[in-house]
DNA sequence: ATCTATGCATAAGGGAAATTTATGCATGAC
DNA sequence: GTCATGCATAAATTTCCCTTATGCATAGAT
């Protein structure tokens, strides 16, 4: 099955050479002196055995052995070219966001259309995936993760701090007189009591001890989804207000207390596999992020260059 | 026209790992360490700009655009194989000798035939050449030639020195009553007189100022067309001993005296260029030529490097 | 005929890149 | 739990590729 191929630069010099028929020529195709060229010839030649260019002065003619191999060379390194290109012209017309279902919902989702918009030659296959799966960082172009630092040496974008504080629908807050005390929320339904996002901010609030066991367990998976029961009242949830911008302010929920909690570790952060440092469409997809959190004030630091593993 | 491909090492690493699925095993079918194949193939997926294999524990696969790649690239890697393939052995079946015509009359017709019933799966190409044209060293496998110095770097075996002394046939000798002295032969017509041989031997023999030039232009072109003449007792023709044994032997042929001049530089010889070294069927014929020589008892110096252009 | 420009060959030297060695790490099998 | 397997990584080394600087031959021009 596996014969032994010469070199394979003197093969590629071969293929150029015996294309123009000129050392000189096939050097400067390749990038190299012309002596370069000659220096692959000469090595071809003498794993071969026997010559494959004829030289006359001034100009080179293929051998008939060289011809015979030039015209199969020649087609495998077309079939090469054209195999690279191809896989490459698609590589760079798809691009597979991987990213948590809350940010792909409270975020993306809604503004994806004006990156579509913006590059109409690049599609955008967003792939979320839930609280409970790793991000996987390595089957996607560019991944936004929380929680799950991306792997050594990927690049890696701080993107909105992670921070939280209870929120609740005015009328549910209503129902109990108003919530006045960290404690009043103990009588109000919690969304997701298993968060460990509550466990946080009571202690932070003076309540550690906080009993939150009388309640259902019951993650929901995504900030999005405790939002929309929180909206609709059926309890209090811990949510970054940054993604409920909208029902803040249109009065669907309110933030009883000025306290917000940051996580450490957690913020959202965009990332990707150092190969893709130059690639086009991650480039883009990029700076679009970064141009929409600034559109929402919000400012991120340059790359940086993760150099510990999880 | 001209894509720029990834380093071909890196693609003959990925066709490699790609068909057998494993780092280690292409790296034993390249004769390469896991490592190398590892190496390569990251650097492969650094250029690319995508991954071509997902690792999974104890194995690897191909990527959808690995899949893509590995396709064309390993029917582009097949082409070369068989192209190169192809080529070679056309090449190791079929030996070109280039001549001169006296080595190729006097000596290797009435032999070939012995070299190839030793080696039935070797086509013989016999281009012999004129003792005005200069032998053609690069575009054969191996070439005999006298007088003309094989280029530099050449592999050289000298085979026969290229000695002379006039031949004459019995009965043309008696014509004259018989040739005592070397002034006897001038009575004779001298077969080929511009043949600088006759100048050296005459002087040789002590009549450096004999008159050649009674006679006229002839030159025959080879030692087997003047042996010819001079057997059929045209005149005296100077020729080497060697190659005139049978007619020497059956008394066609007889030589007058004992001087016998031997040419410096004229020697018979066997070269070919560095190259063909690992040869298998310059080896053969080179080996042939030898023992067939061994069995009229001259003896071979071993092949030595030509160090010095023409 | 002489001169010039063009194109390939060659030698020596430098340096980038490929490869090895020596590890580490994860995991599947026992 | 232990071992074996297979890939990843770092550092060091070596290989060999390429360039620079020449030489040489000759076709074409004057």
């Amino acid at each position: 099955m596996t014969i032994n191929l010469p070199p394979l630069s003197a093969i590629r010099a071969f293929e150029a050479a015996s294309r123009h028929l000129s050392f000189t020529k096939a050097g400067d195709e390749l990038g190299l002196t012309q002596a370069a060229v000659s220096y692959q010839i000469k090595l071809l030649e003498e794993k071969l055995g026997f010559a494959v260019f004829e030289r006359k002065t001034r100009k080179i003619d293929l051998t008939q052995k060289g011809a015979l191999l030039a015209e199969g060379v020649v087609e495998a390194f077309s079939r090469l070219r054209q195999t690279f290109q191809d896989v490459q012209d698609a590589d760079a017309s798809e691009l597979v966001v991987s990213s948590n279902t809350t940010f792909a919902v409270n975020w993306l989702a809604s503004r994806m259309f004006s990156f579509q918009m913006q590059n109409p030659d690049i599609a955008v296959r967003l792939v979320s995936y839930g609280p409970w799966e790793k991000p996987k960082f390595d089957q996607a172009d560019v991944t936004i993760s929380a929680c799950y630092p991306p792997p050594k040496g990927n690049l890696f974008i701080p993107l909105i701090a992670a921070d939280f504080t209870p929120l609740v629908a005015p009328q549910l807050a209503e129902s109990i007189g108003g919530i006045n005390t960290p404690a009043d929320l103990l009588k109000l339904p919690i969304i997701d009591p298993d968060d460990p996002w509550w466990r946080t901010w009571f202690s932070a609030a003076g309540l550690p001890d906080a009993d939150l066991t009388k309640w259902p367990t019951s993650r929901m998976g995504s900030q999005a989804l405790e939002a929309n029961r929180a909206i609709a009242g059926q309890g209090v949830a811990i949510l970054t207000p940054y993604f409920c911008r909208q029902a803040l302010q249109q009065g669907q929920l309110i933030q009883p207390f000025d306290l917000v909690c940051a996580a450490n570790d957690e913020s959202w952060a965009l990332s990707y596999p150092p190969r893709n440092k130059n690639s086009r469409k991650v480039r883009l997809f990029q700076d679009w992020v970064v141009s929409e959190l600034g559109r929402d004030g919000l400012h991120c630091p340059e790359a940086v260059l993760i150099g510990q593993d999880d």
